[in-house]
DNA sequence: ATGCATGAGAT
DNA sequence: TCTCATGCATA
């Protein structure tokens, strides 16, 4: 349906850039414009775009208010409905409902799939994709235990963690371009990487792509792969980068150069980045959802994780230029949805935004109390607000410095200045590395004020606006 | 395109 | 309990 294709304006945003700058505002300002006595001044630099964004236009200038009165939320989904502007949504967990295929490509974690109901492919995504889900939204608790049609291999299960590599690379996206990239690399041939292969569909289709046979379990066993891998020096954090598909020391202008053209040839060819999400997983074992694919066209992975994925999309799109029939790059088997039961999406009001946003600010890594706080002068969910926060963090680290380097820092959580106890630099950020400056601003900086502002309830700036 | 959520791994 | 990678759901 719809999702066929980026549509052309995808494209005329050419803004992957500019977007995250707009974020940058967004990221602060978003939604606190609205409130007149939050001040960010840092967002003045670019007022365009602070209004860029649409959920803008639905935010009123919340009234001032003092408190959230609202009553502290219990912890269970199915009983604490409350959420701020919205007192009636139930909260109750569902389950995936699991539609064959949810609209964006499921890519997830689908794995399994017994293998012999190799369901025609799914013969198109028109069929791939299932209108609506809504049902599910309705769907009440009992759902539960859909058992997950997935027998994890056991050790391991899930793909996506498997693939790692990343010898991440200390340099700064903005300005590395010591480390060549070996490219597409050879390397490249080999996806050994690993994931167990979940969704894949061992039989492709008549033609398979010069570069790429259609990924088949059996290669995708889990190859360590690791030693590949350039020892990072870097924790590499959350899974160390491993994987033969080495993701090459890139630059940034590599990557963003890589970026854009992915996209243009991917609407050229009339893929969606559904269809590349999965083409992966069926070329290469590794499937992607459609959120990823996009977020890396955006640029707005971690490096690391943009060197990660390069290597895979570059091959992808080889294959998918050479290819004779670039149709089959999409055909895919059908995968299982992950039944599991998933805490439905909680959606935060404008004003309910705007105030965790000021608390944001005042202090971006509340503790267990301040969040506890937060969730009572909110009416929100501890886990809602905690889930918040570790969000926002990941946000402003992955729009804080990517291009840009000459403003993108420091100057949006200055109102900090760096705990002299937390060293230069207190963020090791998932991502861009900080080239030349050394001291990372304070992304979200450490708790100057923080004893003041929770104690004293909301401060001035906070304001919930509630319909009256 | 992006907000909220999950889960693995690291602390 | 946090970070990070990733994805469902939705605007």
């Amino acid at each position: 349906m719809s999702e066929r294709t980026q549509s052309p304006s995808a494209d005329s945003n050419g803004r992957s850039f500019d977007v995250n700058r707009g974020m940058y505002a967004q990221a602060l300002g978003q939604d606190g414009l609205g409130n007149a006595s939050l001040q960010f001044p840092h967002m003045l630099q670019d007022p365009g775009l602070l209004f860029n964004k649409t959920t803008f236009n639905s935010i009123t200038p919340p009234p001032p208010q003092a408190f959230f009165t609202f009553p502290a939320v219990s912890g269970d989904y199915r009983t604490s409905d409350v959420q701020a502007g919205d007192f009636t949504q139930p909260k109750h967990w569902y389950p995936f409902a699991a539609p064959e295929y949810t609209g964006q490509v499921a890519g997830t974690n689908t794995v399994t799939q017994p293998a012999n109901l190799s369901p025609p492919i799914a013969e198109t995504r028109e069929q791939i994709k299932m209108p609506e889900i809504k049902a599910e939204k309705e769907v009440n608790d009992e759902y539960v235990t859909e058992t997950k049609l997935q027998v994890p291999p056991p050790a391991t299960s899930v793909a996506h963690s498997v693939y790692y590599s990343a010898p991440w690379n200390p340099s700064f996206w903005p300005g590395l371009s010591h480390i060549t990239a070996p490219g597409n690399t050879p390397a490249a041939q080999t996806i050994s990487s690993s994931a167990s292969s979940p969704s894949l569909s061992p039989s492709p289709p008549g033609h398979a792509f010069p570069g790429a046979g259609f990924y088949s379990a059996a290669t995708a066993q889990t190859v360590p792969a690791t030693q590949a891998q350039t020892t990072r020096s870097s924790g590499s954090s959350s899974g160390g980068c491993s994987d033969s598909e080495e993701e090459e020391n890139l630059t940034t202008e590599e990557l963003e150069q890589f970026a854009k053209e992915l996209k243009h040839k991917r609407i050229t060819l009339g893929f969606t980045q559904a269809d590349v999400g999965l083409a992966l997983g069926n070329l290469y074992g590794k499937m992607f959802s459609q959120t990823t694919i996009c977020r890396f066209e955006a640029l707005q992975l971690s490096f690391k994780n943009m060197c990660k994925l390069k290597p895979l999309l570059q091959r992808w799109l080889n294959d998918a230029e050479t290819s004779e029939n670039p149709q089959d790059m999409y055909k895919i088997e059908r995968v299982f949805v992950d039944t599991r039961k998933r805490k439905r999406r909680t959606s935060l009001e404008g004003t309910v935004r705007t105030a965790l946003e000021s608390y944001f600010v005042k202090c971006p890594k509340p503790n267990t109390q301040e969040i506890t706080h937060i969730s009572d002068d909110l009416g929100l969910e501890r886990d809602v607000v905690r889930v918040w926060f570790c969000n926002r963090r990941q946000k402003g680290k992955r729009l804080a410095l990517p291009f840009d380097d000459e403003c993108a820092e420091g100057q949006y959580y200055e109102q900090s200045p760096p705990p002299s106890h937390m060293g230069p630099n207190t963020l090791p950020g998932q991502g861009y590395p900080t080239a030349g400056h050394p001291s990372t601003p304070a992304l979200y900086m450490p708790p100057l004020h923080r004893p003041d502002v929770f104690k004293q309830t909301l401060h001035p700036g906070l304001v919930s606006h509630l319909p009256s």
